[in-house]
DNA sequence: CTCTAAATGCAACTAACTTGCAATTGCAAT
DNA sequence: ATTGCAATTGCAAGTTAGTTGCATTTAGAG
C-alpha cells in the first residue's frame, strides 16, 4: 500500500467491470456510486427515484443488470415486499464469475455471500455476516438425499430504533 | 381417538376458517384441496393454471388471501423467481392468531414451522423439518441489535433422482 | 481522430397482481 | 325448510414493476 495515493473506493468494481469488457460509463458510474455511499440496498425504483429522473428508468434497469452479471451486486427478494433488492458485493475482486445476462435470471455461486434482516416497522435492512452452519447444510442433504446447490435466509424483526 | 370415524385431513383448516368467522366456501376449499394434495409449494398463477380457469385469478386471489391471513398458509419469495409463493401451515390449530388484510401483508408469528428444498432440475419439493438453530438466531439479535421476529429459509439442488 | 460494437433514451409492452362493483351465496336466525 | 343479508365471487378495469425493440449516441480500441 502506497503512501499518498488516494484510494478511490470505486476503483476495485470498476477493474471488475473492465476485466468483464462492460463499458465504464457515466451512467453505470452514477449507480455504482450511490451503492458506494452507505451499505444500503436499493431496488430499481428507489434508485430511479433517489437519481431525479436524471435517467430513464430503463438505463438504471440495464445499470443494475451489467452491475449485477458482472459480480459487483447482488440480487435478493423479500417476503411482503414487491420490489427486488440489490447490494453491493465486497471484495468483488474475489467474487466468482459473471453469470447469466438481464435481471431475474439465477444467482451463481455466492460470492462474499451473507443475509439480511429487515425492520418490519422501519424498513431498515442490516446485512449479516452469518451464514447457515455447515452442520444444518449436511443434516438437510442426509434427511432429504439432494445435494444443496444454493440458500436463501431472510429476517424479519423490530430493529433498535423501533423496539 | 375413536376408531371408525374417518379422518379428514381439511376439518383442521375449515375449523380454523370458522374460527376466524371466514365462511367456508366451494371457492376456498378448493384450493385449500390443492395444497393438501401434497407438500407443495404453490403461487396465484400455478394455482390458477392448475384449477383449469374453473374460476376467475381474482377469485383464486382471494382465496389465498382469505387462507393467509385466517393461519392456514405462509407466504415468501425467492431470488430469481417472479411470483410470490404459499405453502401450508401444518397443525394449523395451533398457529398464531390471524393477522392483516391482504397479500402481501406482513406475516406473523410462525407456527409449527419448516422449510423445504427443491430441485433445480425436475422442481420436486421436499419438506424439511428443521429450522435455523437457537444459537444463530441469537447472533443475529445480537450481530444486529434487531428483535426477531420472522424467518425464512429455503434450499435449491439437485434431488436423489437428478443426481 | 476514426470507427464500430456497445450502451442509452424513449416508447411500447408484458407479467403479476389488485380493486370497484353488481350479482350471488353461505349460514345464522327464524 | 325458508328467509335475510353481509360476505364472497366473477368480471372488467386499473396499477405496479419490470422488460424489450429500435433509432441515436458514445466508450474506447486501433
Ligand atoms: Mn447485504
Ligand atoms: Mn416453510
Ligand atoms: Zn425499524
Ligand atoms: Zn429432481
Amino acid at each position: 500500500m502506497k503512501r499518498g495515493e488516494p484510494v478511490d473506493p470505486a476503483a476495485p468494481y470498476l477493474d471488475r467491470l473492465r476485466k468483464a469488457k462492460v463499458k465504464v460509463t457515466a451512467n453505470r458510474q452514477r449507480v455504482l456510486g450511490r451503492f458506494l455511499e452507505g451499505d444500503k440496498p436499493w431496488t430499481l425504483q428507489s434508485l430511479h427515484r433517489s437519481l431525479g429522473r436524471e435517467f430513464d428508468l430503463s438505463s438504471v434497469y440495464r445499470a443494475l443488470s451489467a452491475l449485477r452479471t458482472s459480480g459487483l451486486l447482488e440480487e435478493f427478494r423479500l417476503p411482503g415486499e414487491k420490489e427486488t433488492f440489490f447490494s453491493l458485493i465486497k471484495h468483488p475482486e474475489k467474487s466468482a464469475a459473471p453469470g447469466a445476462r438481464g435481471l431475474g435470471a439465477k444467482t451463481r455461486a455466492h460470492p462474499h455471500h451473507h443475509h439480511h434482516i429487515v425492520c418490519r416497522d422501519c424498513g431498515l435492512v442490516s446485512h449479516l455476516d452469518i451464514c447457515v452452519p455447515a452442520g444444518l447444510m449436511g443434516k438437510v442433504e442426509d434427511a432429504s438425499g439432494f445435494r444443496i446447490t444454493e440458500h436463501h435466509l431472510e429476517f424479519k424483526g423490530v430493529c433498535g430504533n423501533c423496539k
